[in-house]
DNA sequence: GATATAATATTAACACTGTTAAGTTAAATC
DNA sequence: GATTTAACTTAACAGTGTTAATATTATATC
């Protein structure tokens, strides 16, 4: 009686493929200059089928996004923290965010910036992977307040600056490319540094 | 013989009305879902007549974030700096700069975030708006580091770091209000605060 | 194996979109 | 008053997201 089974794969397989088809449309070419009619010519199916597996196309921006979350939050976790020296561990985390962001530039701003812009209902609520992904970082922040190598701050607040820290940086690098930034590694360094700094003293 | 004087006003009245209705529509329903005939039925003239004043639905938007940034700029200049205390001059700069971007919170994506993905060709340019506004941050800096209020580093990457602090949280306030934020001008003031610590150390 | 049933995919259509080319109107110059 | 010039509009093109109705398939039942 696997029939069911098979179903259930035969359809999830065409989900993914979908997915895959518009993350790559979406990332060369930007959200709004895909039409699902072009998407579906590249998965070659017609352009309604999309929508017997997405409501819409921002739903499956969304869906496009939740795997971004995914893959920053496993980019993250392979970081093997070392808790006796968190704030060394808060750096890493911090260049490794930057560097994600840097190296799926279109995949960072459709989650962080674009997507927000149609679904209204953000993305970070209970039992959700963005919600993970900014445990992480209220997990690291915690250590470091704790073993007292930061202020003595909320931990919610000294991770929000972080995240605007790391996150302003990102976005203006992404946006800006032609400014005449500083070497952008120095740049990235002095931005983490400063922060960290800052809530050190 | 005030004919070609008076065409020529009546022109950049119109031109002013245009932007003054797109302003009005980017703003309160997104720059995507605003037609160019949306935008011709508010000043009650046909679509075409838009491209007697603009290029295209770009050039409309860039010229709409001039406007803003010009805005942004008289802002900043509408401080009265105490040179004396430059670091307080910088803080209360970071303050209005944020307040600006949360009190307009379209505009400020429109300028910041959405323009740059149109027009690829930035806007900071020699001579632009865009430029004067971060000529604005660069002095302000560059008496912080030559009163010795922060540490020896470079104008350039100094401004970049403090850039990145406030874009990155006046970004996050705007696309994620329900956010469990710390209290939001707590957070603001932490964020400013934290990086000119940073800066000092 | 034929038939009913369900799942899946497609066609055709609607009301939009940005933009261009051609046509119209009104004013200023001669 | 005729002609040039500027301002504006109409009509059209190719494309958009999305829905309803239809067709096609593959499975389950008899």
């Amino acid at each position: 009686m696997g029939v069911k089974e098979r179903r259930e794969r035969e359809r999830e397989q065409l989900r993914r493929q979908i997915l895959v088809a518009a993350r790559e449309l979406f990332v060369n070419e930007g959200y709004e200059n895909v039409s699902m009619r072009k998407i579906a010519n590249k998965i070659e199916y017609s352009p309604t089928t999309i929508y017997l597996y997405f409501k819409d196309k921002a739903d499956l921006l969304d869906s496009v996004c939740q795997e971004t979350l995914l893959n920053l939050l496993n980019t993250l976790e392979r970081l093997k923290k070392d808790i006796s020296d968190p704030i060394e561990a808060l750096r890493e985390s911090g260049q490794a965010y930057i560097e994600f962001g840097l190296k799926y530039p279109q995949d960072y701003k459709l989650t962080f910036v674009i997507r927000p812009q149609f679904q209204k209902g953000l993305g970070l609520q209970e039992g959700s992977v963005g919600e993970k992904v900014f445990n992480y970082l209220r997990e690291m922040v915690s250590e470091c307040i704790q073993q007292k190598k930061f202020r003595q701050l909320d931990v919610e607040t000294t991770g929000q600056v972080l995240w605007s820290a790391v996150h302003g940086v990102t976005l203006l690098l992404i946006d800006f490319p032609d400014f005449p930034w500083t070497e952008k590694d120095e740049l990235i360094d002095t931005v983490i540094n400063t922060t960290i700094e800052g809530l050190k003293a």
